[in-house]
RNA sequence: GGCCCGUUGGUCAAGCGGUUAAGACAUCGCCCUUUCACGGCGGAGACAUGGGUUCGAUUCCCGUACGGGUCACCA
């Protein structure tokens, strides 16, 4: 009996690895195309990373004219959750990042390598196995769950390094025959990577991020495939990105240290390895310390969660291009309206240290994106969020659209556009006022200088009566507002004032702040002119008076 | 603990042997025909630490400290 006779005992049905090396042939594309990838687990709510490499990897390909594709990585069956395909396709969608090739549902794929579910899959990974086996480069492993657990305590007891490797990999030495025989008689087995490197050996790596690493061979004797039948992610990584003629395998710099692991089956495996870029991990202040940000225990980690505060995509998409390429910064301030298809985006030039996750900078760039927006636009996404977050502001903006729109033109698209939303769930308090029904006249307003009831009356009276009208222009609107702060006898220009305070109770701005608080409940607000220009002629004759 | 990776202002970061050590966010002040947002101008604020190497180190080397990752039949 021999190595073949074994793999043939293992995986009797198991194809010959021909088949599939035929089946998906290299892929055909231009000089320096990159065929990059995500690989997330459908484990529910996709984590920002998940878009944070997505958007890496499409910035790749489009540059490239390479390929992107998504191939769901769910060999850990324990923790997979119902619709988690579905989930991380939306959320793609979503963020406007679909990929080229990759599943469309929870059972279909797109593109010519697929499955791209690894469950769908076993039979791939078991001829590439047998092949392994049929040469001696694997071999099945018999301890159960539990010896492993003893002689890792065992080993951590000694202070040894702890894995199954050297004297402790006690099934690498078993012969073909005592292997085949613990199998017929029924003995749970796994497969192992039968390794053949050595601790006290070096492997240099270059990383496209990180530069050159070196680590010490690894020795381990890592199992490949599970006794449920399914690969680990290891020997998944080596025949998928093989077969599926990845070039650049972008991932979180938490793989790094696999990477002689990878390497090395990727070399027993006679496949071409991949160029590597290991991503910094996002992280997050957690009480001075740095640390990775979490699903489990930061909200801003979902993807969903920015959907649902109202950020909208692109804005997200800036922020993350930001932390990836800090040069995105400048080039967006020379290019304010390009599209960030057209930014050259440099893999080895990101930083190699993780970044922490800064909300303050993401809102700023938010507001940045949407001062761009026209009106119909802020009103689009703001109504798509609002019908599904909040019915109120739905219904406050759809009651009227046309009377929406002039609000949210309000000091929008010129050239130095309002820049005071950052998110949709800001816009309901942003423009309530603006809106007669969520407008209470009789509630107490914090005004200003001029604070005395009977003054204030006694100003908006006066301003309805004698200054207000709604077809003038600006700059008369403008004067009036000076002659009404004159004929109560306050300050006509705001110089005048500073230059001499004891001349007058206050200026023009003290009066303006009376017709502003009346008339919106705020003491800041846009330009009011173009308030009362939205406002109408009615309303604020009534607000006023 | 072993093995890796990292450490420039509060945050994100340029810089890669000689710089007044960029810029952005945040912060403070002033200005911007009346508020606020924007914009403009300005201020404060940094090379973790100790040794080398060098005429000269933020930049190169070694140690230390600190932070992060990883050591699963999870990815």
């Amino acid at each position: 009996m021999d190595y073949k006779d074994l793999a043939e005992l293992i995986f009797p049905d198991a194809k010959d690895i021909s088949y599939y090396e035929e089946k998906y042939p290299r892929r055909d594309l231009p000089e320096g195309a990159a065929v990059v990838r995500i690989g997330p687990s459908p484990t529910g709510n996709v984590h920002i990373g998940t878009i944070y490499q997505a958007v890496i990897a499409r910035k790749m390909a489009n540059q490239t004219n390479g390929v992107f594709f998504m191939r769901v990585e769910d060999t850990d069956q324990k923790r997979e959750v119902e619709n988690g395909i579905n989930q991380i396709i939306e959320s793609l969608t979503k963020f406007d990042l679909e990929p080229d090739e990759g599943m469309i549902s929870e059972t279909e794929s797109k593109g010519p390598y697929g499955p791209y579910r690894q469950s769908m899959r076993g039979d791939i990974y078991k001829a590439y196995a047998k092949y392994l086996l049929s040469q001696g480069k694997a071999y099945p492993g018999f301890e159960t769950q539990d010896q492993l657990n003893e002689m890792r305590e065992k080993q951590e007891a000694a202070k040894v390094r702890t894995g199954y490797y050297g004297v402790w990999a006690t099934s690498r030495n078993l012969s073909v025959e005592e292997a085949a025989e613990k199998i017929k008689a029924g003995e749970p087995y796994i497969i192992r990577f039968k390794s053949p490197g050595r601790e006290d050996r070096k492997i240099k790596h270059k990383d496209i991020i990180k530069g050159n690493v070196e680590f010490p061979e690894n020795d381990q004797d890592i199992i490949i495939i599970k006794s449920d039948g399914l690969p680990t992610y290891h020997f998944a990584h080596a025949v998928d990105d093989h077969l599926m003629g990845t070039t650049i395998v972008s991932r979180g710099d938490e793989w790094l240290s696999s990477v002689p692991v990878h390497l090395q089956l990727f070399q027993e495996l006679g496949f071409k390895a991949p160029r590597y870029a290991h991503t910094p991990t996002l992280l997050k202040n957690d009480n001075g310390n740095k640390r990775k940000i979490s699903k489990r225990k930061d909200p801003e980690a979902a993807a969903s969660y920015y959907e649902e505060v109202g950020i909208p995509s692109q804005s997200v998409k800036e922020y993350l291009l930001n932390i990836a390429n800090s040069t995105f910064e400048n080039w967006r301030r020379a290019n304010p309206d390009k599209s960030i298809d057209e930014f050259d985006f440099q893999l080895n030039k990101m930083s190699v240290s993780g970044a922490l996750f800064d909300m303050v900078k993401l809102l700023d760039v938010s507001k940045n994106v949407i001062s761009k927006y026209s009106a119909e636009r802020v009103y689009d996404e703001a109504i798509a969020w609002a019908n599904e977050f909040d019915k109120e502001l739905a219904s406050m903006l759809s009651a009227d659209k046309e009377y929406s729109l002039r609000v949210l033109g309000i000091e929008r698209g010129n050239a130095k556009p309002r820049k005071d939303l950052s998110k949709w769930s800001e816009l309901k308090h942003t423009i309530s006022y603006m809106y007669n029904d969520k407008f209470d006249k009789d509630a107490e307003f914090e005004y200003g200088k001029v604070s005395d009831k009977d003054e204030i009356k006694k100003i908006t009276k006066l301003y309805v009566e004698k200054y207000f009208d709604i077809n003038d222009d600006k700059q008369t609107w403008f004067d009036k507002m000076k002659d009404l702060a004159e004929e109560v006898g306050f300050a006509r220009e705001v110089k005048e004032f500073k230059a001499n305070p004891e001349n007058w109770p206050g200026h023009v701005g003290d009066i303006s702040t009376v017709i502003r608080v009346t008339l919106t409940g705020r003491q800041n607000t846009p330009d009011l002119y173009e308030i009362m220009q939205v406002l109408g002629k009615e309303t604020v004759i009534e607000r006023l008076s």
